[in-house]
DNA sequence: AATTATAGTATCGAATCGAAACTATAATTA
DNA sequence: TAATTATAGTTTCGATTCGATACTATAATT
């Protein structure tokens, strides 16, 4: 009874969400798609902003995110690095330019306003971040979270450490979004 | 701090309702905004169910949404009737036939097992609810919401009547999406 | 050394999307 | 009442997304 009306809501938030996005991409000449690949990449860290985690992220084929990709590099949104080790992977990391866009793009939202204020802040962050993590888990997809959430991140007396890389990670890595990101059991 | 969290949170489950969208869509050879056009067609009132509407409800020009309208048409999951007093008019009403498909398509979406069994699913829904009010009345759009909140609604004795429309309206009406709908301020 | 797997790009056809032109009907105004 | 203006909807055009497929280059495996 009440869980269908918030699946309304949430599905009502969700289109509002996105026509603010199509909305403030036309004013750049930006697509939707192209607005959150690159948001996405402000967000994930040096393991994930890759063309394929970007179209995983997304649902989107590799293809298919390759040439919004080519959109937002040319417009000196994001720069293409070729990865040390592996000459067949490149990273996408975002320009100073594409950074204070993606700033604008949440600023301009009328969702955070919306939040700004409201009493049951925490409650509501901690209801929402199990349902998502319960989709996550559904969907059979990758979770795509953040360091600080994941099976594979340990933590000593000297930080953090990603088990799966062994490489540390600093107070700010964990914050950052992961493909390798797997939930504990 | 922890209302950029909702908002990342949010902003992910919009992601993920997305792709779930445009998979369960594939399975039929749909669109994602066929799905969301059908959708909302089977949640409008009476008033709200022509091709403006959809495209208001989904911050689409009527141009283009005519397109996806016309496609719904030929696959036999909308019919088009038109307007007794204008005829200028025409309503869009889902066939049996739509109406299942997205039945299928909500029980399909790992947001509603998701939401089963969350204990706090009655204060999650009121914060959300509020929200979600503040993101319609922030983002200058028609809210789109339904009549038991809105400012035109009047309950007496008999029953419901629409103060906008002088017509009487059902405890189903007051369910239903409307175009015309209005917050009390 | 040969095979297979993977990351990314390029190309094609089908579809969305916005803009603009267009038709038909309704509302307004002169 | 006739002319004008506004509105609902469709159609067409060009730019773009999207999936599928083929392709290149590099890495991993056998």
């Amino acid at each position: 009874m009440s869980d269908t009306e918030v699946n309304d809501v949430l599905e009502r938030l969700c289109n509002l969400l996105r026509m603010e996005t199509r909305a403030f991409g036309q004013k750049y000449g930006l697509q939707p798609v192209q607005i959150d690949a690159l948001t996405y990449l402000t967000q994930c860290n040096r393991y994930s902003n890759t063309p394929q985690a970007v179209g995983e992220y997304l649902g989107l084929t590799k293809g298919t995110i390759s040439q919004s990709l080519k959109v937002l590099e040319q417009k000196s949104l994001l720069r293409k690095l070729p990865d040390e080790q592996d000459k067949r992977v490149v990273h996408l990391t975002p320009t100073a330019k594409g950074k204070k866009l993606i700033e604008n793009a949440i600023a301009d939202k009328s969702l955070a306003p919306a939040l700004a204020n409201s009493t049951k802040i925490t409650e509501l962050a901690s209801v929402l971040r199990s349902t998502l993590r319960k989709v996550q888990q559904m969907n059979k997809r990758k979770a795509f979270a953040a360091c600080h959430t994941c099976r594979f991140n340990e933590q000593s007396k000297k930080g953090y450490l990603c088990g799966l890389t062994q490489e540390p990670l600093s107070a700010q890595d964990i914050q950052l979004i992961c493909r390798e990101h797997e939930y504990p059991s």
